[in-house]
DNA sequence: GCAGAACGCGAGTGATTGCTCACAATACTC
DNA sequence: GAGTATTGTGAGCAATCACTCGCGTTCTGC
């Protein structure tokens, strides 16, 4: 650990250098892909973005500030997906399966985009504070969206509507994780996620839910 | 990646070694906990278990065997556990509440061991295809009873149970995976484990599955 | 066209890591 | 208690990694 702390160190002003923070970007996002956060190590970066590693180091403190970024993106992005979703329960209020079919299909689209830096990104990398409260962030505010939604929806009759958003984000975002990254050679994605939507379903049509 | 492959080096013979190799097992484990796969050197691991490190590499050719050695353990601890849970399936036939109860509070027990390092070995650290086969073969055998238990209780109206069982396998493991490392202050483990057996005996109960 | 700022370079540094090896201590065999 | 196999030791090696620094190049404003 050569370093504590930091986060961003020279801001690019030049169209140029704006250009080299991008191809660093890019290839720390695929050189993390290929070899995992350990041994992405930053001199491959900087080689594979066609930079020196000088540079690197000019625009990014060290290593965990280039993970910090890239997540941020992949953060942003995923939050920027799942934005018209979230609008769209809330002012639409679709019935109970449209709507899960939509959360689902949000859900699978936005593993599928690179799974191989998802994986890293999300359950190899280290994940600093600052890093886990805007995921936390995120993550709640689906949860509150879900349970505002089930609040509205006529055919849901759980008890506890937080809860059952809780759970649907969960286990929706676990399947989809899975069936992305470990995927099923029998059966096809679509009828993964057909079935999520019919378990959710069942489970918030019935009134099984203990109080 | 200083060497590429092996498995062991030397057997312990005489009950001395045989304490080395027990305490190095532990310390591993300890010291993989407390700081991840990759901050884990095994110079620590070794003065952890009040061993020299020339001991250490005795018995274990590399820092990836010592892994191992520890997952496999951990692995067929939890085989172990999961085995009563299967025979019972395959020769009490439960009722559909009942089983799903057995089976969320076997996953539970299973995740609560050692969470911290049940999370650096199924999350962070490398998994060598051996080891790969090793799990799948266990979730394999699973399912498998899973799937025969559904087969058999009549509650189960899923058009698919071999399917039905995947999911039901793969919601536990995720929720209660979450369940224990990610904690929720809000609600209590056993509420979490009372809703996810509401979750599944819905689905399970429901024809909604799709053909 | 020039001064200064922004940008880019990459050999090199210090620290750390996985791992070796020559040797010493301990346990068994007879 | 001699002889041998097993076990234990730890200084140190070779490799690697994150990161620095001195210097050359390109751009911008005037």
């Amino acid at each position: 650990m050569p370093r504590t702390s930091l986060r961003a160190r020279k801001h690019p002003r030049q169209a140029r250098s704006r250009e080299t923070v991008e191809a660093l970007l890019e290839a720390a996002a695929q050189v993390f892909e290929r070899h995992g956060y350990a041994a992405g190590t930053t001199n491959r970066i900087a080689e594979r973005a066609g930079v020196s590693i000088g540079s690197l180091y000019q625009y990014f403190p060290n290593k965990d500030a280039l993970l910090l970024a890239i997540v941020e993106r992949h953060v942003a992005e995923g939050a920027e997906r799942l934005g018209p979703l979230l609008a769209a329960l809330r002012d639409e209020r679709p019935p109970l399966r449209a709507g899960l079919e939509r959360i689902v299909a949000a859900m699978v689209a936005l593993h599928a985009e690179r799974p191989a830096l998802h994986r890293v990104l999300f359950e190899e990398a280290p994940r600093p504070p600052a890093l886990r409260r805007r995921l936390d962030a995120l993550a709640t505010a689906a949860t509150a969206a879900v349970a505002d939604w089930l609040r509205a929806v006529p055919e849901v009759r759980v008890a506890d509507p937080k809860l059952a958003a809780r759970l649907v984000v969960q286990v929706t975002e676990s399947v989809t994780h899975n069936l992305v990254i470990h995927a099923d050679p029998d059966r096809s994605p679509d009828r993964w996620a057909a079935e999520t939507v019919a378990l959710l379903e069942a489970y918030l049509g019935s009134a099984a839910s203990s109080g």
